[in-house]
DNA sequence: ATTTAAAACTGAACACCGTTTATTAATTTT
DNA sequence: AAAATTAATAAACGGTGTTCAGTTTTAAAT
């Protein structure tokens, strides 16, 4: 009777399983240090196993993408509560470095990585939800601030991405270890963290300028 | 007599050969596309033979890196012709997009990929020169707007900080496929290009309003 | 000119990688 | 109990970066 949902059941649960352990070998060895090879060993299971429940490797980092943008979404979550919409704005920045900086192999694998986006390209259903959903919360953001007198005059739209490239911007540098010029002090992570957090204040004192 | 000079000149000359053959086939392949085998065989040796020149892979794109960023400089020596800074602050944004829209591969290399850098922090001399001086010129730039009144009160390092975060955020978005939110189309190079160059024109029209 | 020392080069191997296929083992259906 | 279906794998394929014991080429010394 209930063998067939159980077998879907069972199916299911081997895909979590694989994931779950891509996701621990993601976190501790970092992206290109993971081998279908290492998972499989994790799980006890042959590599070729894998491809019973997978079609490739990007699949399943692309499965990984998707659980990473639950994870920003779920850092998002308590922002909605934020009426004023230049203070939510504000929020958000501050909860994206702070995804980014805490949880760099993710963020590097949700906007950095070219695999997954390129795997998404062969899905025919090409369109990465995720990022539209996410880039439209920021749009009806900077709607709001523009209602409140912030940005007037500049389009909506080109002004979030000017938003997202300049925090993007700063993740990926900071993530990558490109920021070392700062004479400040080098590789250390706890300056990188300074010089991040006091380039995002001086963006947000030149937003606050922005009001008419 | 001059054996010892030319053997040295020898030695030089196939480093670079092995360089010019990594460089083709890097513009030609993309990064993770080129192998020592195929450098090999691109300059009919033995792949052995390219750790008698190189100590190991990174050390050659260390040295492409280097490349790539006398690239960039010879793209930004134009612009030392122009006296008033913010006009040249505005074309530097303008040539560095231009450069990392034409030259992905080569941007990839010298901003994104973390492999270069790793290579750097294993060097003892460890410090990013190209990235040092190329920073400083930026903000040499900065403080000359900032003495024609323009983000007056903002800490030049910071606001230095800001723009190249903007800049690299947007060349970067726009290079790994991460921008098809913006609906107007899909992975249409000409529309990200003008994506690009529309919120590029947003940055430098908030820019403008700094001034006080 | 011949031997010797050194330098340049390479074939073959090692230990990995992602992926495919033929085969075996387990389970469900008949 | 037999047949059919499903699940799992061992083994191989072609690829990677890298090492090292040898060979060949070159220069120096005799």
């Amino acid at each position: 009777m209930g063998v067939k949902e159980r077998k879907e059941r069972d199916k299911l649960e081997m895909r979590d399983k694989i994931l779950q352990s891509a996701h621990k070998l993601f976190l501790e060895k970092g992206f290109d240090q993971i081998s279908l090879r290492s998972i499989a060993e994790a799980i006890e299971y042959s590599p070729a196993t894998i491809y019973l429940y997978f079609k490739d490797k990007n699949e399943i980092f692309h499965a990984l993408h998707q659980q990473g943008f639950g994870m920003l979404n779920q850092a998002f979550q308590p922002l909605t509560q934020i009426a004023n919409p230049f203070e939510r704005l504000k929020e958000m920045g501050k909860a994206y470095i702070q995804f980014a900086t805490t949880n760099p192999e993710v963020y590097d694998l949700l906007f950095i990585r070219t695999e997954p986006m390129e795997h998404l390209a062969t899905c025919l259903d090409d369109q990465w939800t995720e990022g539209d959903r996410a880039f439209d919360v920021l749009l009806q953001t900077v709607k709001g601030c523009q209602q409140q007198g912030y940005f007037v005059g500049l389009d909506t739209q080109n002004m979030s991405m000017v938003i997202w490239s300049f925090i993007h911007g700063l993740c990926a540098l900071g993530i990558s270890k490109h920021i070392s010029h700062v004479k400040e002090a080098r590789d250390n992570q706890m300056v990188i963290d300074e010089i991040m957090n006091n380039t995002y204040d001086t963006f947000k004192a030149m937003l606050e300028r922005l009001k008419s």
